[in-house]
DNA sequence: GTTTTCCAATGAAAGCTTTCATGGACAAGG
DNA sequence: CCTTGTCCATGAAAGCTTTCATTGGAAAAC
């Protein structure tokens, strides 16, 4: 069942049912409706692989993680998805092996000739230039959006978060309520990871609070987990690290800071403010609930979507989005 | 920079260059380093969609999620992306609005042409039948896994955990170490929900325990959120409810009755006894951490794409896989 | 009544690959 | 030296849609 035998059926030629098909104008009501009929009738539907190769496109967008088992990273990849349908674009899925091979990943969806890419996850972008290079190879050949990082280039458009304000606007908040040592627990060294480590130094330079490096811990990969975070900050502990806040690059080490808060029997707030990154739906999950900073995610999304459609569709669009960070204060700061 | 401009170059024919992207056995040693070497200089890369056109099939497989944002599902999602790829199959994202537009999503997915479809997450099989008809109406046209619930029809394979049995498991432990009041939360009256439900009162009746209709309790979309857990189970208790532990069919809503158990002060396990369901990685973001039933998530993932690549190649493959949840004890019970 | 104009519909080419049926060359066997 | 068989390579068709350039016809203008 092709656009020949629907065309034979409707008495009209494959142009005209092509026509219809794709809502162009030069068709007169009633043989439209005539084409209509039969394709219904027929249950026909076109096929997909001849419309790609005769438009250059499936109207597919790939979307890359950098992590899909982390519910921030997953809901961002949910509201993504949304958009795109609303826009009439499907998500083909790269992995999420981002570290690994990155630059397959790339190579997979290029193949797949989708019509543009979207990175989910500021630690797709390294701090080096130069690792960035399979990204802005990519540029070259179709657009490719960041969602939570910023990176240059031709072709390449940034939606994120101005990272190192929120931090320090976060930090700056915790200073003023008396926190004199400040834990900042980071997961990751990539572009946004050291923007909010950044805002951290700025706020404690405001405040005239000298930097304790010995506060200034990297958690990395599996000892991200709230379980190796609470261990780490009690064995921190026991060699007599002292420090009235945790200051957190994510959710997750947020909640690590308040297992060991819970586990060491210490008064949160009253002895121990802790705030977390990203007000995923991690922070609402622990009693008490996370204060953490809400980075906009569904506006990022709305916004990374709407640049990537505006691009698609020929039109100039901001090379880079920023929103800023709210701190949302719940039960684990005053 | 199509076929024909390789085989132009290579001095052969575009059947030979075809062959050799194929992998087809017969092709000289000599021709196909030659036409390899020649696709190399020139960059070339065959066009996916005329591909498609030609044989069929894009190598793509669709994913429908129930709840994207569910960390639990998140990683199925991520599991099945793995595996799928080492497969050397694509993944098409369908949307996550399972409830709302079933139909709309499987009926894009099978325009797209993709060549089987997985459906993720047990909400996604309705107790109803006759709600199940989208479902078996795209098993008429090509296979379709079902992860986590159980569906019988032509093309349709289910690979799932016996909930029913794990939960049974759960609940007699819980009674054996002495709960007499086993509250049970459940989130969606789907088949596996109603599964899990009919293992509970199992437990209750081998063990002689009296059923007690008020401690059995719906708690749908918003209402399982872990606040909304917490505060209807401190109603419940302003009501006079009793209970000494609480079974659940998700590590959302179980995380819902340790906030509860903090925010009220009981001791848990000691006054409260806790136990969810899935494992998830919320499992472990609790302090205590969830004793919950692990349901070989990763096992069922693996058999998913076993079995829906062994159709896809034309073999037999099992209707129906089942695994046997198991009990992982934390600190949430004895 | 004739010419112009415009719109709807058409034919044919383009887009790129896969694969079947066919052809040719070369080696081995008679 | 001829025949047979094998193996590699080739030409051409098939797969389905989009779109450009063109034609046909009807309505409007003169």
């Amino acid at each position: 069942m092709n656009i020949y035998d629907i065309s034979q059926r409707a008495g009209v030629s494959i142009a005209t049912v092509s026509r219809v098909l794709n809502g162009s104008s030069r068709v007169s009501e009633s043989t439209r409706r005539k084409v209509e009929q039969v394709m219904a009738s027929c249950g026909y539907t076109p096929n997909a692989f001849a419309r790609g190769l005769g438009l250059g496109s499936m109207k597919t967008v790939g979307l890359l993680c950098a992590d899909f088992a982390d519910p921030y990273l997953a809901q961002a990849m949910a509201y993504l998805e949304a958009f795109l349908r609303a826009h009439g674009y499907d998500c083909l899925l790269g992995g999420c092996g981002a570290a690994g091979n990155k630059q397959g990943m790339i190579d997979l969806l290029l193949n797949k000739h989708v019509d543009g890419l979207v990175l989910v996850g500021s630690s797709l972008v390294e701090s080096d230039p130069a690792m960035n290079q399979p990204i802005l190879d990519a540029a070259k050949r179709l657009p490719v959006m960041i969602l939570g990082a910023a990176l240059d280039g031709p072709g390449i458009y940034s939606v994120f978060c101005d990272d190192r304000g929120a931090t320090e606007e976060a930090v700056t908040r915790l200073l003023a309520q008396g926190c004199r040592r400040v834990l900042y627990l980071y997961h990751s060294p990539s572009y946004s990871g050291l923007k909010k480590l950044q805002g951290y130094r700025d706020a404690l330079a405001s405040a005239h609070v000298p930097e304790d490096t010995a506060l200034i811990r990297l958690m990395e990969g599996e000892r991200a987990n709230p379980t190796a975070v609470r261990d780490e900050l009690l064995r921190l502990r026991g060699e007599g690290l002292r420090f009235d806040a945790v200051m957190t690059s994510d959710d997750k080490l947020a909640q690590g800071a308040l297992k060991y808060a819970l586990k060491a029997g210490l008064a949160v707030p009253g002895e121990l403010s802790i705030v977390g990154f990203n007000d995923s739906t991690l922070a609402c999950c622990c009693e008490p609930e996370l204060s953490s900073v809400d980075n906009k995610l569904r506006s990022q999304c709305v916004q990374c979507v709407e640049t990537l459609a505006a691009v698609l569709a020929g039109k100039d669009a901001p090379k880079r989005t920023v929103f800023s960070g709210e701190l949302t204060c719940r039960g684990t700061t005053v």
